[in-house]
DNA sequence: TTTATTTATTTTGTATACAATAATATAATA
DNA sequence: TATTATATTATTGTATACAAAATAAATAAA
């Protein structure tokens, strides 16, 4: 195993909509990759494999990871490449009292705005998240998870905040995979009911009290207080293995 | 007049800064020329002419395009070119509350974080502003006034939050710049001082407060209800005014 | 063996060339 | 004259080519 690169698949998806929009097709499978930790932080994404891997090239490569770099998922040093971005605990700390501040504005315009039928969507989710959890599909838990939260900017109509919101739980996600405790699962259907709960009353108040309880256990989950619990290992031995980002 | 794009002046500066990186250059270039409406919304900015003016290909001037776009101060139509965004009055609304919410949280962070220095930075801030209103550079005074905002985000010592409201402050000027009534100033240096005095105290609360009123008092400022009281004119004569974006 | 220096290779940054799409102008028809 | 159809021009989208920088390898010296 010389030569790193994303030899890791990337689910090519099939010869559907090509001729389309590939940059956003690429952009997506890139999304996808990362946050499913099929490509772990600080792994170099060089141009000329992908374009080879995804069959452009670098042009549209590069256009692809300047917004990846934009969105925080990937940071480019100049002369140097693009890799999944390390987030640093001070990092995850401002993420998230980020989500602090921006979930609880959200909620309370989805208290607001919410109809019957955006509570019965909101129970589907969590039914599926639930179902994922019970067959052990981690990968589309997480992402669901982070659907929920989103789905409840798409209630509070925001496009601004949904946008914000969902750099944050791209971010949250990476965070999770570099910081979490063990084997603790980092978020909990019970709480995701609770909110549901709160909106359906409404109870503006408890909403938002429920929320900041749900992401506080969220970052009790992680360890970011001493050295980076995953990482250390990889920053020793950083000479002997080439994926890591070169000690700056 | 006839070939239209940007043959505004762009105050390319000088011999200075030239190997150092370009885009950055090009992008601050843009950014300024934007915000201090030298060049107006709907404006078509075309890949070739700011290659020419600045002296580089397309593939430069792209990249700024697409990172402008991100920050949503240009809007892209595939296939058809960049514009200097115009935010409609439903963006302008979603960004002023966006605005409430996360300079809420930001004003907390630096009531609690602010030392006596961060204070007499932000009395020099105002003063300087006041001077720029006296000497009638309505230019200097948006920049400052926006700058007034931002040091108050790294008070609160978030970068997460600073970039989310650098790019709330340029949309804002953006949508004063399509929305003022008239020759209302839309901030004002008394307000600037009440929220200082307030987080000199401390005084969260107060300062809170005075921030929801001041970021109110520049809605109200505006005319977001009918019909754009500015880009009307430039819609209904789009025929033969070239330099707007076409009805699409 | 380790360290320093030089050379070679790889990779990024930018410019240019060509293809595809949209905008414009011209011609034809009602 | 107004409107549609066609041809032309201009502009964006993408691939490729070359230059600059960084990394890796190889050689020389301590």
């Amino acid at each position: 195993m010389r030569r790193t690169a994303p030899t890791v698949a990337l689910n090519i998806a099939g010869t559907s909509a090509r001729s389309a929009a590939p940059n956003e097709h690429i952009h997506a499978e890139m999304f996808a990759a990362i946050l499913e930790q099929r490509l772990a932080p600080g792994t170099k994404l060089s141009e000329d494999t992908l374009g080879e891997i995804f069959g452009v090239s670098r042009t549209v490569v590069r256009a692809v990871l300047q917004r990846l770099a934009h969105e925080r998922i990937v940071r480019i040093h100049p002369n140097r490449g693009a890799f999944v971005a390390e987030p640093t605990p001070e990092e995850a700390h401002e993420v998230l009292q980020a989500r602090h501040l921006i979930e609880e504005g959200i909620i309370r315009l989805a208290a607001q705005k919410r109809t019957a039928s955006d509570i019965a969507d909101l129970r589907h989710m969590v039914a599926a998240e639930q179902d994922s959890l019970n067959a052990g599909d981690h990968q589309a838990w997480v992402r669901q998870s982070g659907d929920f939260h989103l789905k409840l900017a798409t209630i509070a109509a925001s496009q601004t905040l949904y946008a914000y919101l969902k750099e944050l739980v791209s971010r949250t996600s990476l965070i999770i995979v570099q910081y979490q405790k063990g084997n603790l699962s980092a978020c909990n259907c019970d709480e995701h009911t609770d909110i549901i709960d709160a909106l359906a009353a409404p109870d503006e108040e408890r909403a938002v009290a429920v929320m900041h309880v749900h992401l506080q256990a969220c970052e009790d989950k992680l360890s970011l207080n001493g050295e980076t619990p995953k990482s250390d290992l990889h920053a020793i031995f950083s000479r002997s293995s080439k994926n890591q980002e070169p000690t700056s």
